[in-house]
RNA sequence: GGAGGAGUGGCAGAGCGGUUGAAUGCACCGGUCUUGAAAACCGGCAUGGGUCACACCAUCGGGGGUUCGAAUCCCUCCUCCUCCGCCA
């Protein structure tokens, strides 16, 4: 969530980002709501604070008076002190309630774009950052989508996924099943090779962890839960890997923090169905690659640079052509002040798939994680980025599609020592 | 799953109802000394709220309670350790 205090130093800028997200004249009151509940709670702690301090002194007092056996002004000074606690608690019980309807009220504060972030409401509206310079790939009309040829050569069974647990799920087979552990294994070793140090995380996360990285309260109904251990399944390896540094305190010399892990995915993407879903193109469990960065403010941005450098490495190295785009106000998610997607062009279904998403959070995650770092002598918030290097259905499904030839299927070159073979047939 | 034990500052480890936000040691940072380093000595060293800065308030695994007053007593949850059971 957004810095208090920069919100209240800052208001006019607190405003104008969320102008770029679309909020309404009447929407952008709650930043003023926000400090009016600020100062609300800051009078009430004034005033609880006094009245704990007068307690704390006449406690001490007390302790002092029985034990030279004044009785008598003991007793005095402890119905003084009942008083208090009777105040005080129908103050805290105030207090309480203030902070809570402030936290309300920060948790449907996005982050704030940055400055480069173009207004606009749709996916229509994002910027295309980096086109593909070469021409589209075109297929024959007899071109195959990805699920009809995974049923050619039997690679993945969608009604044996949903037989066993239900739609959405995907059984991978054969050559199916081998490419995708090819795929998982060709990103890690990428991403160690770049410098991330490879994480195998839990799949399943408690409720603070879901928090930290904003995926509560914006995103409940997208997660899998757990009710009985109060434990959600993990939507994202963002999740669990960037959650590795929650109340840490790092120093200014541990930066930069690169991190990576593979981790299936869990979604519940209620209501999703139709054409533009159909196979792999939107499913409830996805395997995926993912990078995290904890990085020093003044280095972040260069930080994301890189990892789209290092994500549009990969899709070269797969041969697949693809583009990069800069999201729009309408279309950024919640926590991200920046974000491009990367989008692969799938020839059989004329269409762009998006593949990755990179982002930088600035310090809206590390806020609500309390992730430090010194510096100097005081202690700041680090700045947090993730993306997707990559995920995988999709790719699977571009791979297939785009490769596809009489003769089969043509694994790219970088892909052959991992998958051991370099045809499916 | 059953029985027992334990959770204190970066770490180790005291405290077990009243100037204890917390002894002591180690680590760390600054200084003196030294050609330099080590040693020795002196000083500093939790987080958050609050303040111009102090004061002050909160926090000794989390939550609740008892008390004038709790790190210290009670309840509950979580985690870790030991033993038994089960098990990839």
């Amino acid at each position: 969530m957004l810095e208090l205090n920069f919100l209240r130093v800052n208001t006019e800028r607190v405003k104008e980002g969320l102008r770029v997200r679309n909020f309404s004249d009447e929407a952008l009151s709650i930043v003023d709501d926000i400090i009016n509940l600020d100062d609300r709670r800051k009078a009430t702690q004034t005033e609880l604070d006094s009245l704990l301090a007068e307690r704390n002194t006449l406690s001490r007092e007390i302790g002092q008076l029985f034990k030279s056996g004044q009785k008598d002004e003991a007793e005095q000074k402890r119905s003084r002190v009942n008083d208090i606690k009777e105040e005080a608690a129908s103050l805290e019980e105030a207090l309480k309630a203030i902070k809570t309807e402030l936290d309300e009220a920060l948790y449907q504060v996005p982050n704030i774009p940055h400055p480069s972030v173009p207004k606009g409401s749709t996916e229509n509206d994002n910027e295309v950052y980096k086109a593909w310079a070469e021409a589209l790939p075109e297929m024959g009309s007899d071109a195959l989508p990805h699920w009809e040829l995974a049923q050619k050569y039997n690679l993945f069974d969608l009604e044996l996924g949903t037989k066993i647990t239900g739609s959405g799920f995907p059984l991978y087979r054969g050559k199916g099943a081998r490419l995708q552990r090819a795929l998982i294994s060709f990103f890690l070793d990428e991403a160690n090779r770049a410098g991330y140090e490879e994480i195998l995380p839990p799949l399943i996360v408690n409720e603070d962890s879901a928090r930290a990285t904003g995926q509560l309260p914006d995103k409940e109904g997208q997660m899998y839960h757990i009710e009985k251990d109060g434990f959600y399944l993990i939507p994202t390896g963002e999740v669990p890997i960037t959650n590795i540094f929650r109340d840490e305190i790092l120093s200014e010399d541990d930066f930069p923090v690169k991190l990576t892990g593979y981790t299936p995915c869990f979604r519940r993407e209620a209501g999703s169905y139709g054409a533009h879903v159909r196979g792999l193109n939107r499913v409830h469990q996805f395997d995926k690659v993912e990078i995290v960065r904890y990085e020093h403010p003044d280095r972040s941005y260069e930080a994301l640079e890189e990892m789209l450098a290092h994500v549009g490495g990969l899709l070269d190295k797969l041969e697949l052509p693809y583009r990069i785009l800069r999201l729009c106000g309408g279309d950024l998610g919640f926590t991200a002040a920046l974000t491009f997607d990367f989008e692969v062009y799938s020839a059989a279904q004329q269409r762009w798939l998006e593949v990755s998403s990179v982002s930088n959070f600035e310090t809206y995650q590390s806020n609500r994680m309390k992730l430090r770092f010194k510096d100097g002598k005081s202690t700041r918030l680090a700045h947090t980025l993730n993306g997707s290097a990559l995920a995988l259905a999709r790719i699977f499904a571009a791979l297939l599609e785009n490769n596809q030839t009489e003769n089969g299927i043509i694994i790219p070159k970088a892909l052959q020592s991992y998958t051991g073979f370099d045809l499916i047939d």
